[in-house]
RNA sequence: GACUCCAUAGCUCAGCUGGAUAGAGCAACAGCCUUCUAAGCUGUGGGUCGUUGGUUCGAAUCCAACUGGAGUCGCCA
């Protein structure tokens, strides 16, 4: 007889107990976990759904048959099991209301539920690695905004989690700003215009491709033959930038010290907005100090004959055997490109952290690249190899289509932060709840909600696709989002001042009703949903599960009183840790979305 | 041209390794506050799951082709 422990949850042994079921009735051996385990529909009773069909064949009956005989077997084995319903080739299994208690007393003595002990593996997840010469926009967020959870799941989940950014700082882009900020800046700075310090930047970005966009044409006025890419390298801005380039890799003090000053004020300016949304990293890496990375290890490989060195005197892989192509990795003049460094920085964050596992947060443009680094890293027989994930996720769209820089379409970061903030501010005052707030409650609660609702805006689609960012929707407080959430842990934390006793146990001989039976198995999930979360890499799984347990309690709320004078005192002490319990989940997962709950909204 | 990803209600999205009558939210309409927070709850309408084949007891889910959309295919990053 097993006993339920969390160590083997329902589930699991549901799928132990029918793989030995169909071991002993029919002699044929199933995985356990080959066993499939559903939630029945509406119309049927039952907490958990077995399908027979996939046993038809090994034990030569029709389902109804095999359904009545493994549903025996199973009630023998499981006395906790209650009832099966047997409907064609299902079983709909209830526990016993007895059970569900018991374990809603478990699970509400359990500190951290849902987590997993440490497992002394260390996880490196990169994620925002923005460039500096623009500010943050809308695909930022989601980067950020998954990197985040996806570190906070895995810390969870028992790694030692390290959080980590590189940030693209050299180059030619932020030469432009450079160039553009001297030609046409007049000394200005962000404390003399008001301006963050990336957007003043990002000011000067434009501003350069404005001037370039100008010159190109007048250069095709004049030699009408041209293309554009042939205008471009011709013209004297795009002349000067390079050579600006030359001068900062040659390590000219003035152009390092205009650098280093311009990509200060970046700084500034994006860890405001880490700031504001709670983004932060344990170590920041810089291209300027790794871009010269790697080349030892390509060294390595043509030691070992994974790569190449052609007779143009360029080092390159060959991955068509594997469906990929030749691809280079020191140019013919002996320097490094993108992928290079790339090679680099994983050799180097192996130095720094000897990680198990490291995941980078990059859109699917790099599919491609990413698909080629690992290869790349197997064939090198790098130990951390096999453990590299590309978290991969879709453009952020606007209903009009892409975002344009040039056509003025971008959505900042900031603007829409300060944009939730004051949708949240506005539609609190309309509500009037929270009269008795200081000004800095009130500016709390707004932070919370507009964040916690753009957050969720975002977090709650799969991140594989590309998503419409409606700034109208996204404002939208009702619904799938986190107000709604928010809002149903607020209701619950005033419940329970209201409640002034203290949480004693309740009798496990109390009935339970359809509402209340539905949050404690939805309750008995919560682990389940953070494992899938975790082996999915898709933050989605845990917004969709939070959104069920909220609506769920909420019917839970208008059809069973909990304080009124009526209710009997065992079934309001068992309410009470029922409520109790959904909130602490509501704040575990919020949290781990990277989204706080408040105490009153 | 080659490869990768996507296509589900008017709109935005769920739908797990194939399972029961395909689900939410928004929008529309109709109800529910003398009682624990109405940012809530209840109900109504809304679908050829892009198309066509295939695999099988059974397909939104797997396979193939096609259509439409996005992305990648630099000694750029």
């Amino acid at each position: 007889m097993c006993k339920t422990s969390f160590s083997m949850s329902i589930t699991q042994l549901l799928q132990q107990h029918t793989a030995a079921a169909v071991q002993q009735l029919y002699g044929a051996t199933v995985e356990p976990r080959a066993v499939v385990i559903n939630e029945p529909p509406e119309q049927f009773t039952g907490d958990f759904s077995l399908p027979m069909f996939a046993f038809s064949k090994i034990a030569r009956k029709a389902p109804p048959v095999i359904a009545a005989e493994v549903a025996a077997y199973l009630q023998n084995a499981l006395p906790s099991i209650s009832h099966c319903e047997i409907v064609q080739g299902f079983i709909n299994i209830s526990f016993s209301d007895a059970f569900w208690l018991e374990t809603l007393q478990t699970i509400s003595q359990t500190p951290n539920y849902g987590s997993q002990p440490a497992k002394n593996e260390v996880a490196v997840v990169e994620y925002c690695s923005p460039n500096t010469n623009k500010a943050l926009h809308l695909g930022h967020l989601r980067n950020m905004f998954l990197g985040h959870a996806i570190a906070e799941i895995l810390a969870f989940n028992g790694y030692e989690v390290k959080k980590v950014t590189i940030y693209n700082d050299r180059g030619i882009a932020i030469c432009k700003s450079m160039l553009a900020w001297l030609k046409f800046g007049e000394g200005e700075t962000p404390a003399t215009n008001g301006l963050k310090g990336d957007h003043l930047i990002d000011k000067y970005y434009v501003l350069f491709g404005n001037e370039l966009k100008r010159q190109v044409a007048e250069y095709k006025a004049q030699h009408p033959e041209a293309s554009n890419d042939e205008a471009e390298k011709q013209v004297p801005i795009m002349q000067e930038a390079n050579a600006m380039l030359e001068r900062w890799e040659a390590g000219d003090p003035d152009t390092v010290a205009i650098w280093k000053q311009l990509n200060g004020w970046v700084y500034d300016g994006f860890n405001a907005t880490f700031e504001q949304l709670g983004i932060h990293f344990d170590r920041n890496y810089y291209e300027s100090n790794t871009y010269l990375l790697g080349k030892d290890i390509v060294q390595k490989g043509l030691n070992l004959g994974v790569f190449q060195r052609e007779t143009d005197n360029s080092v390159q892989i060959d991955l068509t055997d594997i469906g990929l192509d030749k691809k280079v990795l020191l140019r013919r003049n002996g320097t490094s490109v993108y992928i290079t460094q790339d090679l680099g920085t994983a050799e180097l964050r192996y130095e720094d952290y000897q990680m198990n596992k490291m995941i980078y947060v990059v859109g699917n443009e790099q599919d491609y690249h990413f698909k080629v680094l690992f290869a790349c890293l197997e064939r090198l027989q790098r130990p951390y190899a096999k453990q590299l994930y590309h978290l991969s996720y879709g453009m952020v769209e606007l209903p009009t289509g892409k975002m344009k820089s040039r056509e003025g379409t971008t959505v900042f970061a900031d603007d829409l932060i300060a944009q939730m903030q004051h949708e949240a501010a506005q539609q609190t005052a309309e509500r009037g709840k929270v009269q008795s707030f200081s000004e800095q409650e009130l500016a709390n609660l707004y932070h919370t909600l507009g964040i916690g609702a753009l957050k969720f805006f975002i977090l709650r689609v799969n991140p594989q696709k590309n998503m419409i960012f409606n700034p109208k929707e996204s404002i939208e407080l009702t619904g799938f989002t986190a107000p709604f959430i928010q809002y149903t842990y607020a209701r619950i934390y005033s419940l329970l001042q209201k409640a002034s006793e203290q949480e004693s146990n309740y009798s496990t001989q109390l009935s339970l009703s359809k509402e209340e039976r539905k949050l404690v198995v939805l309750i008995y999930k919560y682990p389940a949903i953070i494992d899938d979360t975790a082996t999915q890499y898709d933050p989605s799984v845990l917004t969709a599960y939070c959104y069920d347990l909220a609506r769920t309690y909420n019917k839970f709320y208008t059809e069973c009183p909990i304080l009124r004078s009526d209710v009997p005192a065992e079934q309001r002490h068992f309410r009470l840790i029922l409520s109790r319990t959904t909130a602490d989940i509501i704040r575990s997962g919020l949290h781990l979305l990277g989204i706080d709950v408040p105490m009153q909204m």
